[in-house]
DNA sequence: CCTATCCCGACCGCGCTGGTAGGATTAGCG
DNA sequence: CGCTAATCCTACCAGCGCGGTCGGGATAGG
Protein backbone atom coordinates (compact mmCIF):
# COMPACT_ATOMS: atom_id res chain seq x y z
CA UNK A 1 0.00 0.00 0.00
CA UNK A 2 1.45 3.25 -0.89
CA UNK A 3 -0.85 5.63 0.73
CA UNK A 4 -2.50 5.43 4.10
CA UNK A 5 -6.46 6.38 4.16
CA UNK A 6 -5.23 9.94 5.73
CA UNK A 7 -4.45 10.74 2.29
CA UNK A 8 -8.08 9.26 0.61
CA UNK A 9 -9.66 10.97 3.46
CA UNK A 10 -8.54 14.07 3.26
CA UNK A 11 -8.79 13.84 -0.84
CA UNK A 12 -12.05 13.33 -0.36
CA UNK A 13 -12.32 16.11 2.10
CA UNK A 14 -10.70 18.37 -0.27
CA UNK A 15 -12.80 17.44 -3.28
CA UNK A 16 -16.05 18.03 -0.85
CA UNK A 17 -15.25 21.88 -0.19
CA UNK A 18 -14.11 22.62 -3.60
CA UNK A 19 -17.43 21.23 -4.99
CA UNK A 20 -19.23 23.21 -2.46
CA UNK A 21 -17.23 26.87 -3.70
CA UNK A 22 -15.49 29.20 -1.29
CA UNK A 23 -18.37 31.90 -0.05
CA UNK A 24 -19.71 29.64 2.72
CA UNK A 25 -18.10 27.57 5.11
CA UNK A 26 -18.74 23.47 4.88
CA UNK A 27 -19.00 21.91 8.51
CA UNK A 28 -17.07 18.60 8.75
CA UNK A 29 -20.20 16.92 10.05
CA UNK A 30 -21.53 17.69 6.46
CA UNK A 31 -18.94 15.96 4.62
CA UNK A 32 -18.61 13.21 6.79
CA UNK A 33 -21.82 12.55 6.56
CA UNK A 34 -21.93 13.17 2.59
CA UNK A 35 -18.66 10.72 2.11
CA UNK A 36 -19.99 8.72 5.24
CA UNK A 37 -16.38 9.05 7.18
CA UNK A 38 -16.09 9.00 11.02
CA UNK A 39 -16.25 12.60 11.92
CA UNK A 40 -13.53 12.53 14.81
CA UNK A 41 -11.03 10.88 12.39
CA UNK A 42 -11.28 13.59 9.91
CA UNK A 43 -10.80 16.41 12.59
CA UNK A 44 -7.46 15.00 12.96
CA UNK A 45 -7.12 14.88 8.84
CA UNK A 46 -7.97 18.42 8.22
CA UNK A 47 -5.75 19.61 10.94
CA UNK A 48 -2.98 18.48 9.09
CA UNK A 49 -4.56 20.26 5.44
CA UNK A 50 -4.92 23.29 7.95
CA UNK A 51 -1.69 23.50 8.88
CA UNK A 52 -0.15 23.17 5.41
CA UNK A 53 -2.49 25.90 4.86
CA UNK A 54 -4.50 24.64 2.21
CA UNK A 55 -7.77 24.84 4.23
CA UNK A 56 -8.92 27.51 6.23
CA UNK A 57 -11.38 27.52 8.90
CA UNK A 58 -13.85 29.42 10.83
CA UNK A 59 -15.31 28.72 14.53
CA UNK A 60 -17.62 28.34 16.64
CA UNK A 61 -21.64 27.87 14.92
CA UNK A 62 -22.34 27.67 11.56
CA UNK A 63 -18.49 27.49 10.97
CA UNK A 64 -16.52 25.39 8.89
CA UNK A 65 -13.34 24.50 6.42
CA UNK A 66 -13.32 26.22 2.78
CA UNK A 67 -10.31 26.11 0.43
CA UNK A 68 -7.44 28.47 1.09
CA UNK A 69 -6.95 29.12 -2.90
CA UNK A 70 -8.87 27.66 -6.07
CA UNK A 71 -9.26 24.03 -6.96
CA UNK A 72 -6.62 24.71 -9.90
CA UNK A 73 -4.12 26.06 -7.94
CA UNK A 74 -3.77 23.13 -5.78
CA UNK A 75 -1.93 20.25 -6.74
CA UNK A 76 -1.75 16.51 -5.09
CA UNK A 77 1.88 16.56 -4.38
CA UNK A 78 1.11 19.26 -1.78
CA UNK A 79 -1.83 17.79 -0.43
CA UNK A 80 -0.77 14.09 -0.44
CA UNK A 81 2.15 15.54 1.59
CA UNK A 82 0.76 17.37 3.63
CA UNK A 83 -1.24 14.29 4.31
CA UNK A 84 1.59 11.06 4.58
CA UNK A 85 4.32 13.25 6.02
CA UNK A 86 7.12 12.37 3.64
CA UNK A 87 6.99 10.08 0.11
CA UNK A 88 9.63 8.39 1.24
CA UNK A 89 9.56 5.16 -1.22
CA UNK A 90 11.84 3.27 1.78
CA UNK A 91 12.48 3.32 4.92
CA UNK A 92 16.62 4.38 4.65
CA UNK A 93 15.01 7.20 3.16
CA UNK A 94 15.58 10.42 5.38
CA UNK A 95 13.44 13.54 5.14
CA UNK A 96 15.63 16.62 3.85
CA UNK A 97 13.05 18.83 4.18
CA UNK A 98 14.94 21.02 1.65
CA UNK A 99 11.99 22.90 -0.92
CA UNK A 100 10.12 20.23 -2.14
CA UNK A 101 9.15 16.72 -1.01
CA UNK A 102 12.36 14.70 -2.02
CA UNK A 103 14.13 12.40 0.44
CA UNK A 104 17.43 11.07 0.11
CA UNK A 105 18.72 7.46 1.25
CA UNK A 106 20.85 7.38 4.17
CA UNK A 107 22.93 4.80 3.36
CA UNK A 108 25.98 6.35 1.66
CA UNK A 109 28.03 3.44 2.00
CA UNK A 110 27.74 -0.44 3.24
CA UNK A 111 30.80 -2.43 2.66
CA UNK A 112 32.53 -0.11 0.70
CA UNK A 113 30.01 0.71 -2.46
CA UNK A 114 27.27 2.64 -2.56
CA UNK A 115 23.73 1.30 -2.17
CA UNK A 116 22.81 0.31 -5.35
CA UNK A 117 18.77 0.80 -4.93
CA UNK A 118 19.10 3.83 -4.04
CA UNK A 119 18.84 3.97 -8.26
CA UNK A 120 15.77 2.68 -8.13
CA UNK A 121 13.92 4.05 -5.21
CA UNK A 122 15.06 7.49 -5.97
CA UNK A 123 13.57 7.21 -9.96
CA UNK A 124 10.14 5.69 -8.21
CA UNK A 125 9.95 8.68 -5.97
CA UNK A 126 10.52 11.43 -8.62
CA UNK A 127 8.30 9.48 -10.59
CA UNK A 128 5.41 9.84 -8.11
CA UNK A 129 6.35 13.37 -6.96
CA UNK A 130 5.66 14.31 -10.66
CA UNK A 131 2.71 12.16 -11.06
CA UNK A 132 1.45 14.34 -8.29
CA UNK A 133 2.41 17.57 -9.03
CA UNK A 134 0.98 17.48 -12.31
CA UNK A 135 -2.25 16.55 -10.96
CA UNK A 136 -4.84 19.46 -9.80
CA UNK A 137 -7.63 19.06 -7.20
CA UNK A 138 -9.23 21.36 -10.09
CA UNK A 139 -8.76 18.05 -12.40
CA UNK A 140 -10.59 15.73 -9.71
CA UNK A 141 -13.37 17.71 -8.81
CA UNK A 142 -14.30 17.81 -12.83
CA UNK A 143 -13.66 13.95 -13.06
CA UNK A 144 -16.47 13.35 -10.49
CA UNK A 145 -18.31 15.54 -12.73
CA UNK A 146 -18.73 13.38 -15.55
CA UNK A 147 -17.93 10.28 -14.16
CA UNK A 148 -19.08 7.46 -16.77
CA UNK A 149 -17.52 4.65 -14.82
CA UNK A 150 -14.77 3.60 -16.96
CA UNK A 151 -11.53 2.49 -16.48
CA UNK A 152 -8.44 3.81 -18.58
CA UNK A 153 -10.02 7.71 -18.06
CA UNK A 154 -6.36 8.08 -16.36
CA UNK A 155 -3.35 8.25 -18.27
CA UNK A 156 -3.61 4.92 -20.02
CA UNK A 157 -1.44 4.36 -22.50
CA UNK A 158 -2.50 0.72 -23.29
CA UNK A 159 -2.82 0.40 -27.47
CA UNK A 160 -4.05 -3.34 -26.28
CA UNK A 161 -7.06 -5.27 -27.66
CA UNK A 162 -10.02 -2.93 -28.67
CA UNK A 163 -12.76 -5.00 -28.36
CA UNK A 164 -14.48 -6.38 -25.06
CA UNK A 165 -17.01 -8.89 -25.20
CA UNK B 1 6.98 4.57 2.88
CA UNK B 2 5.83 2.70 -0.33
CA UNK B 3 7.99 -0.77 -0.06
CA UNK B 4 9.13 -2.96 2.59
CA UNK B 5 11.92 -4.01 3.29
CA UNK B 6 11.12 -7.14 1.31
CA UNK B 7 11.90 -5.27 -1.79
CA UNK B 8 15.43 -3.52 -0.69
CA UNK B 9 16.83 -7.05 0.20
CA UNK B 10 15.03 -8.50 -2.43
CA UNK B 11 16.80 -6.41 -5.17
CA UNK B 12 19.96 -6.36 -3.25
CA UNK B 13 20.11 -9.90 -3.11
CA UNK B 14 19.56 -10.18 -6.80
CA UNK B 15 21.85 -7.24 -7.82
CA UNK B 16 24.60 -9.75 -5.63
CA UNK B 17 23.44 -12.57 -7.74
CA UNK B 18 24.25 -10.45 -10.70
CA UNK B 19 27.73 -9.21 -9.51
CA UNK B 20 28.45 -12.70 -9.57
CA UNK B 21 27.86 -14.00 -12.90
CA UNK B 22 25.25 -16.98 -13.70
CA UNK B 23 28.13 -20.08 -13.81
CA UNK B 24 28.13 -21.33 -10.26
CA UNK B 25 25.17 -20.74 -7.85
CA UNK B 26 25.75 -18.44 -4.32
CA UNK B 27 24.91 -19.29 -1.32
CA UNK B 28 22.36 -17.19 0.50
CA UNK B 29 24.90 -17.14 3.80
CA UNK B 30 27.16 -15.89 1.40
CA UNK B 31 24.87 -12.85 0.28
CA UNK B 32 23.67 -12.24 3.73
CA UNK B 33 27.00 -11.64 5.10
CA UNK B 34 28.35 -9.25 2.20
CA UNK B 35 24.73 -7.49 2.32
CA UNK B 36 24.44 -7.70 6.27
CA UNK B 37 21.32 -9.19 6.52
CA UNK B 38 19.42 -11.75 8.26
CA UNK B 39 20.27 -15.43 6.78
CA UNK B 40 16.71 -16.64 8.16
CA UNK B 41 14.44 -13.61 6.89
CA UNK B 42 16.65 -14.13 3.05
CA UNK B 43 15.71 -17.27 3.07
CA UNK B 44 11.50 -16.23 3.05
CA UNK B 45 12.14 -13.68 0.56
CA UNK B 46 14.63 -15.79 -1.48
CA UNK B 47 11.36 -18.00 -1.68
CA UNK B 48 9.18 -15.20 -3.16
CA UNK B 49 11.80 -14.65 -6.04
CA UNK B 50 11.93 -18.32 -6.84
CA UNK B 51 8.10 -18.59 -7.23
CA UNK B 52 8.17 -15.97 -9.84
CA UNK B 53 10.88 -18.02 -11.45
CA UNK B 54 13.31 -14.96 -11.33
CA UNK B 55 16.07 -17.08 -9.02
CA UNK B 56 16.58 -20.78 -9.55
CA UNK B 57 18.37 -23.15 -6.71
CA UNK B 58 20.85 -26.25 -6.19
CA UNK B 59 20.31 -27.88 -3.19
CA UNK B 60 22.74 -29.74 -1.23
CA UNK B 61 26.38 -28.77 -0.61
CA UNK B 62 27.86 -26.11 -2.69
CA UNK B 63 24.54 -25.23 -3.62
CA UNK B 64 22.79 -21.87 -3.35
CA UNK B 65 20.98 -19.22 -5.93
CA UNK B 66 21.36 -18.02 -9.25
CA UNK B 67 19.65 -15.71 -11.71
CA UNK B 68 16.97 -17.21 -13.92
CA UNK B 69 18.08 -15.10 -16.56
CA UNK B 70 20.22 -12.44 -17.68
CA UNK B 71 20.34 -9.13 -15.80
CA UNK B 72 19.03 -7.18 -18.43
CA UNK B 73 16.24 -9.50 -19.06
CA UNK B 74 15.11 -8.76 -15.55
CA UNK B 75 12.80 -5.68 -14.98
CA UNK B 76 11.82 -4.34 -11.56
CA UNK B 77 8.15 -4.25 -12.39
CA UNK B 78 8.51 -8.53 -12.19
CA UNK B 79 10.89 -8.15 -8.70
CA UNK B 80 8.67 -5.70 -6.69
CA UNK B 81 5.73 -7.40 -8.00
CA UNK B 82 6.74 -10.48 -6.59
CA UNK B 83 8.52 -8.90 -3.35
CA UNK B 84 5.66 -6.93 -2.52
CA UNK B 85 2.52 -8.89 -3.84
CA UNK B 86 0.66 -6.28 -5.37
CA UNK B 87 1.14 -2.39 -6.00
CA UNK B 88 -1.83 -0.92 -4.97
CA UNK B 89 -1.56 2.18 -3.80
CA UNK B 90 -4.52 2.72 -2.00
CA UNK B 91 -6.54 -0.20 0.33
CA UNK B 92 -9.41 0.05 -2.22
CA UNK B 93 -7.85 -1.01 -5.24
CA UNK B 94 -8.37 -4.77 -5.52
CA UNK B 95 -5.96 -7.32 -7.68
CA UNK B 96 -7.77 -8.39 -11.10
CA UNK B 97 -4.61 -10.42 -12.08
CA UNK B 98 -5.60 -9.73 -16.14
CA UNK B 99 -2.06 -9.42 -17.11
CA UNK B 100 0.65 -6.94 -15.33
CA UNK B 101 0.11 -5.29 -11.54
CA UNK B 102 -2.82 -3.28 -12.31
CA UNK B 103 -5.06 -3.21 -10.07
CA UNK B 104 -8.97 -1.54 -9.93
CA UNK B 105 -10.72 0.56 -7.10
CA UNK B 106 -13.49 -1.45 -5.67
CA UNK B 107 -15.38 1.76 -4.50
CA UNK B 108 -17.54 2.02 -7.83
CA UNK B 109 -20.16 4.54 -6.05
CA UNK B 110 -20.88 5.46 -3.07
CA UNK B 111 -23.65 8.34 -2.69
CA UNK B 112 -24.17 7.90 -6.78
CA UNK B 113 -21.15 9.32 -8.10
CA UNK B 114 -18.23 7.53 -8.22
CA UNK B 115 -14.94 7.91 -5.81
CA UNK B 116 -12.93 10.74 -7.45
CA UNK B 117 -9.56 9.74 -6.21
CA UNK B 118 -9.62 6.75 -8.55
CA UNK B 119 -8.13 8.68 -11.34
CA UNK B 120 -5.67 9.94 -8.78
CA UNK B 121 -4.55 6.66 -7.60
CA UNK B 122 -4.66 5.21 -10.87
CA UNK B 123 -2.29 7.87 -12.56
CA UNK B 124 0.28 7.18 -9.57
CA UNK B 125 0.04 3.67 -10.12
CA UNK B 126 0.90 3.99 -13.56
CA UNK B 127 3.43 6.15 -13.34
CA UNK B 128 5.04 3.77 -10.66
CA UNK B 129 4.70 0.63 -12.90
CA UNK B 130 5.92 2.38 -15.75
CA UNK B 131 9.17 3.18 -13.86
CA UNK B 132 9.59 -0.02 -12.52
CA UNK B 133 9.68 -1.73 -15.85
CA UNK B 134 11.69 0.72 -17.63
CA UNK B 135 14.64 -0.20 -14.95
CA UNK B 136 16.53 -3.72 -15.13
CA UNK B 137 18.84 -5.45 -12.86
CA UNK B 138 21.43 -4.86 -15.14
CA UNK B 139 21.05 -0.67 -14.79
CA UNK B 140 21.42 -1.22 -10.72
CA UNK B 141 24.66 -3.39 -10.92
CA UNK B 142 26.41 -1.14 -13.35
CA UNK B 143 25.23 1.91 -11.27
CA UNK B 144 26.42 0.44 -8.12
CA UNK B 145 29.85 -0.20 -9.99
CA UNK B 146 30.02 3.51 -11.03
CA UNK B 147 29.00 5.16 -8.07
CA UNK B 148 30.94 8.03 -7.24
CA UNK B 149 28.05 9.00 -4.58
CA UNK B 150 26.08 11.64 -6.36
CA UNK B 151 22.66 12.86 -5.79
CA UNK B 152 20.74 13.41 -9.03
CA UNK B 153 22.23 10.33 -10.65
CA UNK B 154 19.12 9.22 -11.25
CA UNK B 155 16.12 10.95 -13.44
CA UNK B 156 16.73 14.47 -11.91
CA UNK B 157 15.59 17.23 -14.06
CA UNK B 158 16.10 20.41 -11.44
CA UNK B 159 17.78 23.00 -13.23
CA UNK B 160 18.30 24.71 -10.13
CA UNK B 161 20.98 26.50 -8.15
CA UNK B 162 24.20 25.29 -9.14
CA UNK B 163 25.94 26.35 -6.92
CA UNK B 164 26.83 24.21 -3.36
CA UNK B 165 28.38 26.04 -0.50
C1' DC C 1 -26.66 31.00 27.98
C1' DC C 2 -27.07 27.28 24.67
C1' DT C 3 -25.51 24.98 21.00
C1' DA C 4 -22.86 24.12 16.85
C1' DT C 5 -18.62 23.91 15.57
C1' DC C 6 -13.48 23.87 15.62
C1' DC C 7 -9.59 22.20 18.28
C1' DC C 8 -6.52 19.10 20.92
C1' DG C 9 -4.54 15.35 23.43
C1' DA C 10 -4.92 10.69 25.27
C1' DC C 11 -6.09 6.21 24.46
C1' DC C 12 -6.66 1.59 22.08
C1' DG C 13 -7.27 -2.85 19.17
C1' DC C 14 -5.62 -4.99 15.25
C1' DG C 15 -2.81 -6.45 11.48
C1' DC C 16 1.32 -6.50 9.29
C1' DT C 17 6.31 -6.17 9.11
C1' DG C 18 10.60 -7.83 10.32
C1' DG C 19 12.82 -11.30 12.45
C1' DT C 20 13.68 -15.93 15.00
C1' DA C 21 13.51 -21.01 15.93
C1' DG C 22 13.65 -25.49 14.68
C1' DG C 23 13.61 -28.84 11.92
C1' DA C 24 13.16 -31.61 7.41
C1' DT C 25 15.37 -32.60 2.99
C1' DT C 26 18.98 -32.82 -0.40
C1' DA C 27 23.57 -33.45 -2.22
C1' DG C 28 28.68 -33.21 -2.48
C1' DC C 29 32.83 -35.30 -0.12
C1' DG C 30 36.04 -38.01 2.49
C1' DC D 1 28.23 -44.42 4.72
C1' DG D 2 27.91 -40.66 7.43
C1' DC D 3 29.09 -35.55 7.82
C1' DT D 4 28.15 -31.25 6.54
C1' DA D 5 26.63 -27.44 3.73
C1' DA D 6 23.13 -25.89 1.84
C1' DT D 7 17.91 -25.25 0.44
C1' DC D 8 13.31 -25.55 2.16
C1' DC D 9 9.16 -25.14 5.21
C1' DT D 10 6.16 -23.92 9.11
C1' DA D 11 5.23 -21.94 13.27
C1' DC D 12 6.02 -18.36 16.37
C1' DC D 13 6.70 -13.65 18.22
C1' DA D 14 7.47 -8.52 19.46
C1' DG D 15 6.88 -3.91 18.03
C1' DC D 16 4.63 -0.41 15.64
C1' DG D 17 1.73 2.19 12.85
C1' DC D 18 -2.95 2.66 11.18
C1' DG D 19 -7.61 3.57 11.77
C1' DG D 20 -10.59 4.93 15.02
C1' DT D 21 -12.70 6.63 19.59
C1' DC D 22 -13.40 9.58 23.69
C1' DG D 23 -13.61 13.51 26.42
C1' DG D 24 -13.16 17.88 26.97
C1' DG D 25 -11.82 22.77 25.92
C1' DA D 26 -12.38 27.12 23.23
C1' DT D 27 -15.29 30.07 20.27
C1' DA D 28 -18.89 32.26 18.12
C1' DG D 29 -23.83 32.83 16.41
C1' DG D 30 -28.87 33.08 18.02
Amino acid sequence: MFFTTKAEYGVRLLIELGRQGQDHPVSLKAIADAENLPLAYLERIVALLKRAELVESTRGAHGGYRLARGPQDISMDEVVLALEGSLAPMECFVDDRSDDGRVLCSHHDDSGRGCATKLLWTRVQVGVLKTLAQTTLAELIDFQGRQVPRVDDAAAPRPRAPAPA
